[in-house]
DNA sequence: CCAAAACTTGAATGGTCATTCAAAATTTGG
DNA sequence: CCAAATTTTGAATGACCATTCAAGTTTTGG
């Protein structure tokens, strides 16, 4: 029991460490050294629950993952309509405990880095097909069928945009007002006026 | 006048050297010797022109921008109503010789980098400052006064995710599509419908 | 309480990299 | 053609960093 305990609370810590440091310094200047500090342990120990700093990136990226994913299932279970599934994306993408500056950031930090780390961008293709195959089921009850790909490229661009936008921003970000514009832009690309 | 050509000849060199490498490589990963390799010279050469890695930096991002201003610019000289405005901003970033894939991706590497270098974080702070004025002198004319800012955000979402989405896509892509369904996301964003 | 297992880290290692510099090559202006 | 200015680079420099390892400390299970 123990045993597993020391571990597990070693890897949150280090991992909410890593998100920390990766926002303050950024992923190509962050150190394991930084990280550590910030967690306050030895670079040592990190090379001894992660194996290295790649393997730390990745737990860290997965764990953004799993708390993305988990609160999308959640709001999936509540919603009823295709339209409401709609919603319950944008919810939990927009959500008050995801929905930071910091945590935009380093979500900003993943993806770009992403494309040059073969276990980073496993994940990241993952994530991304889940998302779109998500955002076609839902769109192709509502839009016609040869405009499915179209809305969904749409809602897809304007959700990581605003996520790229709020890494930006130096105030705190209100995630109410971005789930209800998010809302209104469902709305619009699923309203007939879309047709070309 | 030699003496300036050859000056001229290298930083634009090293500069299309450096958009190659960048991309190939990510910011995080990329050293002045494959650079300088890229480019056919010596890294003691990059130090020699443009002072530091970071001039380096500093002069691709104000080369990029400076392509793209110039795109935008000759849009909005034929443009005559705000709507047409909006779609020269739009024509603009989705121009033939701007929506590629090295040079979304490029574009990805500095937006993402920006933060934590105060030369590139300068450049980006004023780039974005000069395209939300003209989005909020374009939609003032067209959207009630207090949706605005909401109107601004939506566009501009839009416009950066379909530039994020574009960096991690596999095949070419189609820049005449991306003009079209922008303008089309314009029209949305500027009807009536967008009132809560 | 005890031995074994798990955990922790300071210091060493080996490697990488930006930058500098001196010397050489090239170009320029006359 | 020549001297001065400019350009080029190989090699040296110094700094930084991820990872390893051996030696300790703590925890565990009995």
């Amino acid at each position: 029991m123990a045993r597993k305990r020391i571990r597990d609370i070693r890897n949150e810590e280090l991992i909410e460490a890593t998100i920390v440091t990766v926002h303050k310094r950024g992923y190509a200047a962050v150190t394991m050294a930084e990280i550590a500090r910030e967690a306050g342990a030895s670079a040592a120990s990190i090379s001894y629950y992660f194996g290295s700093k790649e393997g730390l990136m990745e737990a860290t990226m997965r764990h953004l993952l799993r708390k993305l994913r988990r609160a999308m299932v959640e709001g999936y279970a509540q919603a009823e309509t295709p339209r409401e599934r709609l919603y319950a994306v944008m919810n939990a993408n927009f959500a008050d405990s995801l929905f930071t500056v910091p945590q935009c950031s380093i979500w900003m930090q993943f993806w770009a880095n992403a494309p040059y780390s073969p276990r980073l961008a496993r994940l990241h293709r993952i994530n991304r097909a889940r998302v779109i195959s998500h955002f076609l089921a839902e769109l192709s009850h509502l839009v016609p069928a040869d405009q499915v790909e179209t809305a969904r490229q749409a809602l897809q661009s304007y959700m990581d945009g605003v996520w790229l936008q709020a890494a930006q921003s130096d105030g705190p970000l209100d995630s109410q007002a971005a789930r209800l514009a998010a809302h209104r832009v469902v709305d619009l690309v699923t309203s007939r006026e879309l047709a070309a």
